[in-house]
DNA sequence: TCAAAATGCGAGTAATTACTCGTATTTTCT
DNA sequence: AGAAAATACGAGTAATTACTCGCATTTTGA
């Protein structure tokens, strides 16, 4: 795997190129089956020359790794504005999970490839901290929720919240409902805190 | 990809060689890190050759619906026998969830990357079936818990479980403690199910 | 206008890897 | 024992695919 650094566009043409780039593998990765994200199909799709493709991505997983970063920059620019508004929990929570859905919605299956890359791609270290800003303002408003939810807890909280809706992203038969959709991620959220809320009670009792 | 039916082994020295093949591919497949499971690599791990290893698995795919096509069977018929002591459904559900917890445990990783395939690979009618009768019985068993629940519901239950269980599977860190998995787990799909009754009543008065 | 810089091109290269096939070895069975 | 069947072997083949490099074309800036 090639890894020189390449120069970046200058010209508006130049930056046609690599924005075509992105598009066609966003298009491809989020088409069902398994998707032939090959670099020359890339290539092809974003009508370009492979060596085109070359000239602004030094290798192909460049391109997955900008997709991400695009993707996760752009869902935490919503959730980080939501927090800014400092509402009450709930009401954080309620937007929150709209914002969650309707990202999910806008290219389901790119969303779902996207993480299960998020892994064995190496994020750059700006991600890695707006990431951990998102998710430390989502865990102090959950534990304005249950504040004797650990860590764990709140970890979970958000893993089920992943599997939810990434279930529904698979729902490729019927169009999953996003309003039902939203009532169970908030029967599953409230669910899972309230019992501990109403367990940790019982242990205070 | 070859499609051609291959011999299965005979004699007991075949037998070995197609079970040095399912072992070492499994155990390629639960070390952490991208796993080189290629065929050559897989025949060497066995410490047999290439050509013995196509002599009884056609092609690659094959080890892998195998490892699966294994894996489920032991699942299922360790749930399926919890579910003929007809038991109460808390005491069944909770037999349940230790089988669920005990099984993803003795091959974290493996679990995990057979599951992940399980969309991609044509699974046996065989297996669609012994799977369909699994999901009928804990559906019915959680619906006497929650008899409002869809299908739907019960979907998300499952759903639910598996990701928690999953995400437990990925901390190679610190090992998870199983038995506060477990209490994790029952907080996860009896504060969903409660709240789907206090909902239902609700709308029923 | 015109040289230099930037961009575009795509046939070709190198590495990987699933899979074959002719042959050698071992087991079975009479 | 000895022929036939079963099993093992592994160098080699064919297909795929990430990536290069030399050259053509376009844009920039003086």
């Amino acid at each position: 795997m090639a890894n020189l650094p390449r120069k970046s566009p200058r010209q508006s043409r130049s930056r046609a190129t690599a924005k075509a780039v992105l598009d066609a593998a966003a298009h491809i990765l989020d088409q069902p089956g398994q998707p032939d994200f090959t670099t020359n199909h890339v290539a092809e799709k974003a009508g370009i020359s492979i060596g085109s493709l070359y000239q602004y991505f030094p290798n192909k997983e460049t391109i997955l790794a900008e997709l991400l970063r695009r993707d996760w920059q752009r869902l935490t620019a919503r959730l980080a504005l939501i927090a800014d508004q400092d509402a009450t929990p709930v009401t954080c929570l309620n937007a929150w999970i709209d914002v969650a859905i309707a990202h999910q919605f806008a290219r389901p299956l790119l969303s779902l490839r996207l993480e299960a890359l998020e892994t064995s791609l190496n994020l750059s270290e700006e991600m890695e901290h707006l990431a951990q800003r998102i998710i430390t303002q989502i865990s102090a408003t959950l534990r304005l929720y249950a504040p004797a939810a650990s860590d764990r807890h709140i970890r979970d909280v958000l893993v089920i919240c992943r599997s939810l809706i990434n279930d529904a992203a698979l729902d490729t038969g019927e169009k999953t409902d996003q309003k039902k959709l939203r009532e169970r991620l908030v029967l599953a959220i409230f669910g899972y805190l309230d019992a501990l809320n109403a367990g940790q009670q019982k242990t205070l009792d």
